[in-house]
DNA sequence: GTAATGATAGCCT
DNA sequence: GGCTATCATTACT
C-alpha cells in the first residue's frame, strides 16, 4: 500500500493586506475598527495566522491562501505555483492529461487541484501535520533568487511589488 | 480571443 | 426578497 503523501515546494505567492481594496478583507475593514464583528466569507482573515483561506474563484477554481497576521487583522498570503517534489503519481491522477510535470501546480487554480485543497480545508490550521499543512524547506532560500513584482489578476491596488516568485522557475508563469 | 461557472457585494424595491 | 457586475483563473480555439 503506497503512501498518499503529496509534497509541493511553492515557488510562487501574492501578499493581501486587509487595508487594501484588492483583498476580501476590505469590505469588512469599516466594520471592524468600529467594533463589530467581520462577517461573510473574509471573517476568516481577520482570524489568527496559520489558518488556510479557500475560496471559489470565477465559479471555477478554488484559490489556496493561508491567514498570516494576528487576530483582529486581516491579511493573506494566496499561494500561486508549486514545484511538485513526491507523490506526483497523485498529482497527475488528479490533473489528467497534463504532460509536462512542472505544469501540474503551475497556477493558483492548477495547484489546487492537483494536490486537492477544497473548501474542507477554509478555516483550518496549517501547523500541525494531519491532512494539509506546511513545513519549513529543506533549503532556504536566498532572499537574491526571491523576485517581487506586481500582483496579477487584479483589477484594484494594482502595482503594489507583492507578488513574489522564485526568480526563472519553471513552474512561474 | 473567450466561455465556463458560482459566490459575493452593492444596489434596488 | 431580486437583479447585476465583478471576480486573486483555466483550457480551449
Amino acid at each position: 500500500m503506497g503512501s498518499r503523501l503529496m509534497v509541493a515546494r511553492i515557488v510562487e505567492t501574492e501578499a493581501y493586506r486587509g487595508d487594501e481594496p484588492a483583498c476580501h478583507a476590505f469590505v469588512n475593514l469599516a466594520r471592524v475598527q468600529r467594533g463589530l464583528a467581520p462577517r461573510g466569507r473574509s471573517a476568516l482573515l481577520f482570524d489568527e495566522p496559520g489558518l488556510a483561506y479557500v475560496y471559489l474563484n470565477y465559479g471555477v477554481h478554488w484559490l489556496f491562501n493561508v491567514v498570516t497576521e494576528r487576530a483582529g487583522v486581516a491579511g493573506a498570503v494566496l499561494v500561486r505555483a508549486a514545484e511538485p517534489q513526491s507523490g506526483v503519481e497523485h498529482m497527475r491522477r488528479l490533473r489528467p492529461g497534463i504532460e509536462d510535470e512542472q505544469d501540474l501546480a503551475s497556477g493558483p487554480g492548477k495547484l489546487t487541484r492537483a494536490l486537492d485543497i477544497g473548501p474542507r480545508f477554509n478555516g483550518r490550521s496549517l501547523c500541525v501535520a494531519r491532512e494539509l499543512w506546511l513545513a519549513a524547506p529543506q533549503v532556504r532560500v536566498p532572499p537574491r533568487q526571491i523576485e517581487a513584482g506586481p500582483r496579477v489578476g487584479i483589477s484594484k491596488a494594482q502595482g503594489l511589488p507583492w507578488r513574489f516568485c522564485l526568480r526563472g522557475h519553471p513552474c512561474v508563469s
